[in-house]
DNA sequence: GTGAAAGCGCTAACAA
DNA sequence: TTGTTAGCGCTTTCAC
């Protein structure tokens, strides 16, 4: 059952191709009668516009591409999220979702920049994970397909880019207050990777209230729980270990918990824990999680707003987004213990 | 910088279009010499063949949308395993990965079916949740665009449509056998929906060994670890709890575990916990979790040559594929507790 | 082994 | 308001 063309259809319905175009596409001046009947009949014959003309004529592909690099990632619910919830944003406006991960961010580049020299997407969503990804924009803004960006990271700032850069100054800012006024003196810190931003801004708010972030009590875990069960079983293992821990990630965090369980360090009453990303999961640990929360949902839609936007004017650069991050406070936290 | 056509490529290299394209695509016959020529010059001038086009003479998209349904797979990380395991064999072969879920499977029929009937997509990725595809599968495999599905329920035998049925009878019947030797009595079960595949399953083995799965001891937990510590909370709440549960998914048996030690309930000396899937995180939970393993890589990669199989043979009806599924022993399983 | 010409199904100027 | 015409960039018979 082959699917009819356009002027085969134009032509069963008495019209001329360019006629039911417009009705369709609503583009050019067509009567609303014509425009009714035309709705009507499609259904009637089954008509549906060819996508690839559609692509190759207009030159818009209908598709965006979503990137994220690491492997680790696989297990990263913050982006789990933020993957439906950039989907759903796309849907609504009749958009395809193409997913392009790889281990390796050259892994890849093969299809990826494929698709963006023929124009096989509209967009590109980039997700700056631990890679910077400045120089790879830089290279590919010129082709004049708008990319969009979010992470830790400055989006770098070049044509046909925008991004959002996680403001989660505040958050952390409330973090460190937090621990600091329950008297926490050992804080620790567990990372995605060796100093990372998030790391920095946290130690400067420790120094600012008068405490400080020692570096044998920081440590990598990278995205997994594996990685945050590691990463506390050495910090704990400190002759002077930390009190309190900052995990950058849920996931570590949750790792965390579950080893300190299991070396019988009781959270919050020995040790204090603090996560980030309020994934789905946070609410069902023991015990409940107190972590830094980011609203997942309004950060894919602000994303797509961000690269429609670029789409509809290409010359635009958008001032950097910011997502806000806030403390959500559950039941992982306490006073240091006494001993 | 508008990309080069293949015309105007062709001028610049003293070639003609066709010779061009053969040469790129292997097929027709050019010279081992011109076709060496070519594929420098390529890169010398940054040509590169339009999708688009090629889409549109070839009828072919090279592209494949993956679809899962329920919002609760959000979380689903057994799920997101095989999105990755799918893309990266699709990938492998040139061809993307179009992501599209809906909480409700109508809700996105507009835009899936649209892809469907326009040649959008080379080919359909169903996951066989708590819905019943069947039906839809019915009625959308007539457009020859084939369809492979995975999941609990049997694959329909309809042309154009393929599928991967979860044979874990084995696994769960070790599962069972592993419970009962141990000297399990009361023995319980948290599914994903009332009475699933695998309850049934379960319960049939439980009782060819001599005991039962009451049906005080099974409840409906969902996708989530919120759910899994909900229907845990409701299992020990029993007069006579349960001392050992198997959960259906690795997500529930994560939640059941933190509520179990939020009820200073020891796992595994005073419950036996057993979850499916074999996620990353059941290697770092506390305790580790004993549970049912699929391998998702594999299982990725039989989907995509199942539907690669279809593309080439259309007329074929594949035998249902079966994924087998093996108990993996951590420490989560004890004998049950002598009060 | 290579080239010329005819479309694939659609949209967008330009006429009518 | 509607129709005519000319491509979009590629692949593919069919000649040479």
């Amino acid at each position: 059952m082959k699917p009819i063309s356009i002027i085969e259809f134009a032509r069963k319905i008495g019209l001329s191709p360019t006629t039911v175009s417009q009705a369709i596409n609503g583009r050019g001046r067509v009567s609303p009668a014509t425009r009714e009947m035309v709705q009507r009949k499609m259904v009637e014959y089954g008509y549906v516009p060819n996508l690839h003309a559609q692509q190759l004529v207009t030159g818009r592909s209908q598709m965006v591409v979503m990137h994220y690099t690491n492997q680790d990632l696989l297990t990263d619910l913050f982006l789990v999220e933020m993957v439906h919830s950039v989907q759903h944003a796309l849907h609504r406006r009749g958009y395809g979702l193409l997913l392009d991960t790889a281990s390796d961010f050259t892994e890849n580049e093969n299809l990826l920049s494929r698709w963006l020299r023929t124009g096989a997407v509209d967009g590109v969503i980039l997700v700056q994970g631990s890679a910077d990804l400045g120089e790879w924009v830089t290279r590919f803004a010129s082709r004049r397909t708008p990319i969009v960006l979010f992470g830790d990271h400055q989006p770098p700032k070049v044509a046909h880019a925008g991004g959002f850069h996680l403001d989660n100054r505040d958050a952390i800012k409330a973090v460190a207050v937090r621990l600091v006024t329950m008297g926490h003196k050992r804080i620790g810190y567990i990372g995605i990777e060796h100093d990372d931003v998030v790391a920095q801004v946290f130690r400067k708010e420790l120094e600012s209230l008068g405490e400080t972030l020692a570096p044998d009590l920081t440590a990598v875990g990278g995205y997994t729980p594996v990685g945050g069960a590691h990463a506390i079983r050495l910090l704990l293992s400190q002759p002077n270990p930390p009190t309190a821990v900052f995990c950058r990630k849920d996931d570590l965090a949750v790792g965390a918990l579950n080893a300190a369980a299991q070396m019988g360090v009781r959270v919050p009453q020995q040790l204090s824990i603090i996560g980030h990303d309020d994934v789905p999961m946070a609410v069902s640990t023991d015990p409940p999680l107190t972590t830094v929360r980011i609203d997942c949902n309004a950060l894919g839609q602000d994303v797509v707003d961000m690269l429609f936007h670029l789409l509809d004017h290409p010359d635009d650069v958008p001032a950097p987004g910011t997502v806000i991050a806030s403390l959500v406070e559950r039941a992982s936290v306490a006073p240091p213990f006494k001993s």
